[in-house]
DNA sequence: TGATAATGATCGGTAAAACCTATCATGAGT
DNA sequence: ACTCATGATAGGTTTTACCGATCATTATCA
C-alpha cells in the first residue's frame, strides 16, 4: 500500500468522478484507474461501484476512508513540520551555558539573535561543564557555551573570546590600593571560590596556585553569593571580566583590580557534536556572541 | 513521501541501527540507507545524526516520529480492515425487506444464515417496495427482498419462491364453508387492503378486479391490523401463505382457505444492484431463504 | 602497532512500478 | 444515427526501488 494509492482513493470518492479525480491528483485517468484496480486487488475487496454513470464507495470503503484521510493527513502533517525545519536558523536550538557565563553573555545575545533569526528559538540550559557535555554526547543538548578546552570526542568547538579574570576583594584590603596586579601577588591573597564542578573554580585555583582549594568551610554555588562573601571580608576571588563589566556599579563592599596582562583568563567557546546537522544555527549564535566581543579570538 | 519510508524511519529509529532496522524491514542496508538519504533529501533536513558508533533521530525526527508512526498505523488499519472484508461473506449486508414478507420470513432465515455464516451481519431495512429500491439506488441498501417483478435500470433480482395468497374472512362468512375459493368468488367479497405503497395492496385488489382500493374508510399499515380488523367483521383479504403459514393458528375470529389453483399469488425476489461486487453475499442469503422453500423457483 | 570486525556510505546494474498516449467498449442524450 | 462522456485496456517509456559488491572510517584486540 502506498500514500499515493490512499490519495487517489480519496479522490475519487471525493469528486466520484475517475477523470476529475485524476486530474486532481495530477495524472492521467488511465493511471489513477490502474492504480486503483491494484489497490483493490491488494486489498482482495471492491472500493468503489462504478458504472458509467455513477462511482460509489462501498460499504468497506466507506470505513477505509477516514482512515485513509487520517494517513494522508499525517504524511502532510510530516511534510509540514519539514517545511518548518527546512532553514537551519529555525526551530528550537537547545543550548547549554554554564553558570558563570549565561547570566551575564545571555541577556546581551538573546535579543539581537531574536532579532537576526526571529524563528531560532534558544532553549537554555544551565549548568556546569561536565553536565553539559554529557548532555551534549546524549544528544540533550545541541551546543553548550563553556569555558574550558573541551577534549572530548566526536565534541568539537568555536572559541569565541578570551576574557581575563579580575580580582575582586574587599575594600578595605590592602591590595586595593594598586592599580593592577601580578601574578606574584595573586599567590599570597586568601582566595575563595566556587563550588565543585565549576570551572571557573579550577582555573582560579590554578591561576593562584592554590591546588587544595580555598577555604572549605565556605561553600559558594553561584558567583554572586561569592561576590558577597568577598564583601564580607572573608577573602578575595577572581571573576571573569564578563561578570562584572556589565554591571552598572560593582558589589557594594568590594573592589576590582585588573590583573597584569596574560596572568589568568579563560577562553570562552561554543561546543557542539562534530555531526550535528545544523552548523549554520551553531554559527549564528556564535557570531551574535562575537559581534558583542569584537576583541575576541 | 512513502509510507516505505515513513517505516524505513521508525525502524531505524528504534533499532538505532541501520543494518538491524534494514533487517526489519526485509531490505538490505545499502537499500535503507539509501532510501532514507532520499527522503531526507526530499524533507530539506537530517533525520539522524550518524556516527560509525551511534545513529540519533535529530529533534526534527523526533517531532516527525509519531506522526511517522500514526501514519503508518492507519495504513495497517486498513490493511486489518480490508483483511476483514476479503471474505465476501463477511461484514455486513444491508438488507431491505418489504413489511407482508419480513415479519413473517426473516425469522426463520436469521438463524441458519447466522449458524452458516457467523460473520456475515444482516443489517434490515423495512419498507414499502418503491423505498426500498430508492434505497437501493442510492447504495444505502445492499439487496431487498421484494414481491414484485422489478423493472428497475441497474438492478437485478434473483426469484426465490411462488407464494399463493389466502383469503382470510371472518368466521360467519358464507365463504368459510367452501374448502377452496375461485376467482369468480374472488371479485364478491368485501376486500381490504392494506394502505397505499404496500405491493400487497395492488395485488390483492388486482386478483379481486376491484381496482378501486376497497374502503376507504379504513386504513391498515400492517398485515396484523389488516387480518383482525378482518377478524372484526368489516371484510375479508387477500394474505400471502408465508404470513399465515408459520402461525401456530389462526388469527382467533378469522378463517383462512386457499384459492384455486393458480388464482393469485407473488413471487418473492432478492433484488440488488448489478454492480453490486459482494454478490456472493446475496447469493448466501438467497441460498438460504430457497432451502426453507424445497418447492421454490 | 598492525590485524580484524563493525559501521554506514557509495557504485553499477537489474527488475519492478508508475506513468503516459492512444484506443476501446458501453451507455446517454440528441 | 450520431455525438459525447464514462471508465477500462494496451503498449511502451521513464522512474525508482532494490541488491550485491565494495569503500572509508573507526573501534577493538592481540
Amino acid at each position: 500500500m502506498n500514500l499515493r494509492d490512499l490519495r487517489y482513493v480519496i479522490a475519487v470518492a471525493d469528486h466520484r468522478h475517475f477523470g476529475r479525480a485524476a486530474e486532481a491528483c495530477h495524472v492521467s485517468q488511465p493511471t489513477l484507474s490502474g492504480q486503483l484496480r491494484k489497490l483493490e486487488e491488494m486489498l482482495g475487496m471492491t472500493l468503489f461501484e462504478r458504472t458509467n454513470k455513477s462511482v460509489v464507495p462501498t460499504q468497506a470503503a466507506e470505513q477505509i476512508l477516514p482512515l485513509a484521510r487520517a494517513a494522508v493527513e499525517n504524511a502532510d502533517a510530516i511534510a509540514a513540520l519539514a517545511q518548518g525545519w527546512r532553514d537551519p536558523l529555525a526551530g528550537s536550538l537547545r543550548l547549554g551555558v554554564i553558570p558563570t557565563l549565561g547570566p551575564y553573555l545571555m541577556p546581551r545575545v538573546l535579543g539581537p539573535l531574536k532579532q537576526h533569526y526571529p524563528n531560532l528559538d534558544l532553549v537554555l540550559w544551565e549548568d556546569v561543564t561536565d553536565n553539559l557535555l554529557s548532555r551534549l554526547r546524549r544528544h540533550e543538548l545541541d551546543a553548550a557555551l563553556l569555558a574550558t578546552d573541551v577534549m572530548e570526542d566526536g565534541i568539537v568547538d568555536i572559541p569565541l573570546f578570551d576574557e581575563p579574570f579580575l580580582l575582586v576583594m574587599p575594600e578595605a584590603h590592602p591590595l586595593s590600593a594598586m592599580e593592577q596586579i601580578d601574578a606574584a601577588r595573586l599567590e599570597t591573597v586568601e582566595m575563595l571560590v566556587l563550588a565543585d564542578g565549576h570551572c571557573l573554580r579550577d582555573q582560579a585555583l590554578a591561576a593562584c596556585k592554590q591546588p587544595g582549594g580555598g577555604r572549605a568551610d565556605l561553600r559558594a554555588t553561584s558567583l554572586e553569593m561569592l561576590l558577597n562573601m568577598v564583601a564580607a571580608g572573608y577573602g578575595c576571588t577572581l571573576a571573569p571580566a564578563v561578570t562584572v563589566a556589565g554591571r552598572a556599579s560593582p558589589v557594594s563592599g568590594t573592589v576590582t583590580r585588573p590583573l597584569a596582562p596574560g596572568t589568568a583568563g579563560r577562553t570562552v567557546r561554543l561546543a557542539f557534536r562534530e555531526t550535528f546537522p545544523r552548523r549554520t544555527a551553531v554559527e549564528a549564535v556564535a557570531a551574535a556572541i562575537r559581534t558583542l566581543h569584537p576583541g575576541g579570538t
